[in-house]
DNA sequence: TACGCTACCAAGCAAGCGCTTGGTTATCAA
DNA sequence: TTGATAACCAAGCGCTTGCTTGGTAGCGTA
């Protein structure tokens, strides 16, 4: 038997809409639903890309099934192509919307010393990929190679500026002591940073976000 | 039609065989193999494991078909559940050989100076990521939830040694500049390093293995 | 010569996959 | 009241997937 049915999973949508984060991230949202950068949440289109996010970085773009995304927002597999050409548009989108949404993020945190700058990229950085500001940041990392090589180029022009503040950032450090090359350690320090999703959960005790920050901060910009 | 067929792929074992490494690393490879801890890589069972670990390594698990795997070594599909019970046996297979090889390449690459020997760890990882020596080291990170739990466990079992070498090394830096706590910094510098795959390809001209090394050192062990 | 063992083939099954098609319902402007 | 449009369902098609089954060729040992 064929049985793909709809069941209402009541607890999803309440549970979608409580975790939104602060009143001044959601105003960041607000601000790029209203420019059309990103997809109303509340809509059709917004729930199937916040759904497809949580799923493909939850349990990888492949392991993934169109079945499994309609489910969590509530309908059947096919009214999918209805709003995505394809599962890869589904993820290129995704990958397109989780940028826009982690650059504005990243260009409201900026500060005034070289160092609280590059602390703050840090800092913004690891939120985004904890899921504590833009769910589904890894995947730009992990299902990079899930993209065909069109989609890739999209997602890269959407990125350029994102890196872009981080390098701006890594070039204000002073000469002298650590990695000099900001390109290089922008590239390992992404590599670090996203690699801590596996390893490390956000918690008051024992090693918070902030502190981790302020130690890979040591990595590009050593004390002394 | 179901037109599976076994092509010989003669280019493939030729290539195979003229790609083993130096002198040294083959001695090292032959002394697992007669001990009985790593598959011979020209019996059955071993070529599978290395047909395996390139496909997983280039496509991912779950994009790489058992039939991707035994065209690659010349059988039938079926005929790879003659050596392994089932696909994800034969991940986990490639995980824990691949994890024994690379603890000897690292046992092996022992220095005097503290500062040496770090380097050594970090060159010989950065080796092993880039398939100079270890061929499908990557996936240790990258298909790890790819494993059920009971197979986790076993491949952490078999990585132990692996890593209390590089905390033992991380553990002789001198106190006071950097990241102190040595677990932390492993977790950081593995993202980083395993990230490069994505990015460095080893060169005679611009950054060199080397070259990368010894920036990645100055992460964890800034000069002066 | 008989036996057992390893390594493999040939064929295909059941399940699951992405995606298509044709039709239905609710909403809202003209 | 009509008609357009967005959002979705119901059904299933064509294909791929991991894996099973029953049989066989070749080889070393007794």
């Amino acid at each position: 038997m064929n049985s793909e049915s709809v069941k209402k999973a009541v607890m999803n949508e309440a549970s979608a809409k409580a975790r939104k984060g602060t009143a001044s991230e959601r105003k960041l949202v607000a601000g790029l639903v209203a420019t059309g950068e990103v997809s109303d949440p509340d809509g059709p289109r917004g729930r199937l890309l916040h759904a497809a996010a949580r799923l493909f970085q939850e349990k990888g773009f492949a392991q993934t099934t169109v079945r499994d995304i309609a489910a969590e927002v509530g309908i059947l597999s096919g009214s999918i192509f209805h709003h995505f050409r394809n599962k890869e548009e589904l993820l290129c989108q995704v990958m397109l919307e989780v940028s826009r949404v982690a650059t504005a993020r990243m260009a409201a945190a900026a500060q005034e010393s070289p160092q609280a700058r590059l602390l703050a990229c840090i800092r913004c950085e690891l939120e985004a990929i904890h899921g504590l500001a833009v769910p589904g940041f890894p995947i730009l990392v992990s299902e990079w190679r899930s993209l065909s090589a069109e989609s890739q180029r999209r997602v890269l022009d959407e990125r350029e500026h994102y890196e872009s503040i981080w390098i701006a950032a890594l070039q204000r450090r002073p000469a002298g002591v650590g990695i000099a090359d900001s390109q290089l350690a922008r590239k390992l320090l992404l590599g670090a940073l996203v690699h801590s999703h596996s390893w490390f959960k956000p918690r008051r005790r024992g090693l918070t976000l902030e502190a981790l920050a302020g130690q890979v901060l040591l990595m590009v910009w050593p004390d002394q």
